[in-house]
RNA sequence: GCGGGAGUAGCUCAGCUGGCUAGAGCGUCAGCCUUCCAAGCUGAGGGUCGCGGGUUCGAAUCCCGUCUCCCGCUCCA
């Protein structure tokens, strides 16, 4: 797959009405996407294979549906007040982009490791009467960038907690800091980045009454896990999963809907007994998989990337990335969050989140371990994948959109061989009685041929074929999407036939 | 935000050394044909050429500004 592929993802989407500019006909708006007639179906469909395979197959998992309002103090218990705010600075020469405070930390690093050497020198000149404490404090090149450090911890702090970003640069530049890559001078001024959409509450937009847009719907579960827990008398370990629209104001949101400013997640928080969350971490790993491959999008366009680096509230991270057109990117995250979330919001509320393990017989704050999958990412790996454009034997080509039959939008499309003689009313027949099982879709126009094609481009994995035999016999045929071929069968047993490949339980017994 | 590319019909694009009523293919709609894998015939609809301003007798075309999209750099689901 390629950048071109992507290309033709986007604008099949948009002829086949999955999905369109926001806004349009305002020239849109950056990455901002809404989904039409057909991608609110294939939506609908992947968060129903989702919700059914987390909360209706596992019998300790329940959902629930929090509001995107959060009470304010949950971003700064969550850590997003802090994490999700920053400075930062480009390099005009190296077009690389730095968080202010990260380069003057580097700085004071660098200052940090002149002392060291100090100390090193020491240690080689007196060697065993060296005294180190006594050094440090005697020393007048140590004293000296001691004091260098501090001065400029002082200053730092002054600047980042005041309104005046310039107060940073200034000190950017007075320390002389360079561009690592460039090693260029040339900075731009430093700005504000909050991830976090805010708001106002209330009439007044005076007072402090700012909140914020959710980040990531986790919050909502971690402040509802001991309502869940005690109306729902849930024993650990147990789940609460939930989907919904979380909102990040990105620097750079691209890539069609791989990264939206507002998106949708489906998160499962899965509470655990300490010490067991690497066994559950692992069965998660496996689950979410498991689930991914059940689709068919082709195991080999899945891989885990296991994190090196961990974020401040995991003890264990994997991501399970997906080949989109441009590579291979994340679609889900697997992470162990330890009790972080939880003792953070009991710290910040005051309130004691502990569950009472009766088996132990005492109360604990159990550990977290998530799984949480965005649902546009899911949406496009899907199209990405089952568009194709295949060469069929008589060297003629089709596009085909090979959608697993049971997230398609329409399951089936119903044709009259020809328009008169009766085959419209018998497939209108045939359609009021499919339609109380799947969505089905009426098509007369065009020959035969071109309307088979252009359901393959649309996604509807079977077409029926009212024809003359079908007034005698009440037979018609079915014909596959994936392999076009085509079988005839009695119209008596078309619900059995389509439900049988169309179904959700055809994905979740795997 | 910085750099590169691009905005003309639903889609893909041509036209861009300024000059007839802005075109093509595909798609859409109506009718004919009645045929099981996009290809027949007839007709129709659809564009203030991204937006604003300027130069000019005349601008899709030249100039300025602006917006939007795509690619790369950072972060993330």
């Amino acid at each position: 797959m390629s950048t071109d592929q992507l290309k033709n993802v986007i604008s099949h989407a948009k002829e086949y009405g999955y999905i369109f500019p926001s806004s349009e006909i305002y020239d849109g708006l950056s990455a901002t996407y809404d989904y039409g007639q057909n991608g609110v179906e294939l939506k609908n469909n992947i968060k129903k294979y989702w919700w059914m395979s987390m909360v209706q197959m596992h019998e300790n998992i329940v959902g629930i549906d929090a509001a995107i309002f959060m009470h304010p103090t949950t971003w700064k218990a969550s850590g997003h007040v802090d994490a999700f705010n920053d400075p930062l600075i480009d390099n005009k020469d190296s077009k690389k982009r730095y968080r202010a405070d990260v380069l003057i930390e580097e700085h004071i690093a660098k200052i940090e490791a002149k002392i060291d050497k100090e100390v090193a020198k020491g240690i080689k000149r007196f060697g065993d009467d060296f005294d180190k404490e006594q050094f440090l404090a005697t020393n007048p090149n140590v004293q000296r960038n001691k004091k260098k450090i501090e001065e400029i911890e002082v200053k730092m702090k002054e600047a980042l907690t005041g309104d005046d970003l310039s107060k940073v640069k200034d000190l950017i530049e007075e320390l002389g800091i360079a561009c690592p890559v460039s090693g260029s001078k040339n900075w731009t001024d430093v700005r504000q980045f909050n991830l976090m959409f805010s708001t106002e509450i209330g009439s007044l937009a005076e007072g402090s009454n700012k909140i914020y847009l959710r980040p990531e719907t986790a919050q909502g579960i971690f402040v509802n896990y001991l309502n869940v827990q005690k109306s729902g008398r849930k024993k650990i370990p147990f789940g609460i999963a939930q989907i919904g629209k979380a909102f990040r104001n990105e620097i750079i949101a691209r890539q069609f809907i791989f990264r939206m400013r507002e998106f949708e997640q489906m998160e499962m928080q899965f509470f655990v007994k300490p010490g067991t969350q690497k066994q559950w971490f692992d069965y998660w790993k496996e689950t979410r998989i498991n689930w991914h491959n059940a689709l068919g999008l082709g195991e080999d366009n899945y891989r885990f990337h296991d994190h090196i680096k961990l974020a401040h509230y995991a003890d264990a991270a994997t991501d399970i990335e997906f080949n989109f057109p441009m590579g291979f990117k994340e679609l889900e995250g697997i992470h162990s969050r330890t009790d972080f979330d939880l003792k953070a919001h009991e710290e910040h509320s005051g309130k004691k989140l502990q569950y009472f393990d009766p088996e132990e017989n005492k109360s604990y704050v159990p550990y977290v371990v998530e799984t949480s999958i965005g649902l546009d990412r899911m949406f496009l790996a899907i199209m990405a994948s089952a568009l194709q454009e295949e060469t069929l034997a008589d060297g003629s080509s089709r596009t085909v959109l090979k959608i697993p039959a049971p997230l398609a939008p329409i399951k089936v499309a119903v044709f009259p061989l020809t328009k008169k003689d009766g085959l419209p009313e018998k497939a209108r027949e045939i359609i009021n009685e499919l339609k109380f099982d799947v969505e089905c879709l009426y098509e007369e126009k065009d020959a035969i041929g071109k309307r088979y094609r252009r359901q393959d481009a649309a996604g509807t994995p079977f077409c029926i074929t009212v024809d003359h035999d079908s007034l005698e016999d009440n037979t018609v045929t079915i014909r596959d999407r994936d392999t076009m071929e085509q079988k005839r069968v009695p119209i008596s047993e078309l619900s059995e036939i389509i439900l049988s490949k169309v179904s959700m339980k055809r994905l979740l017994k795997n």
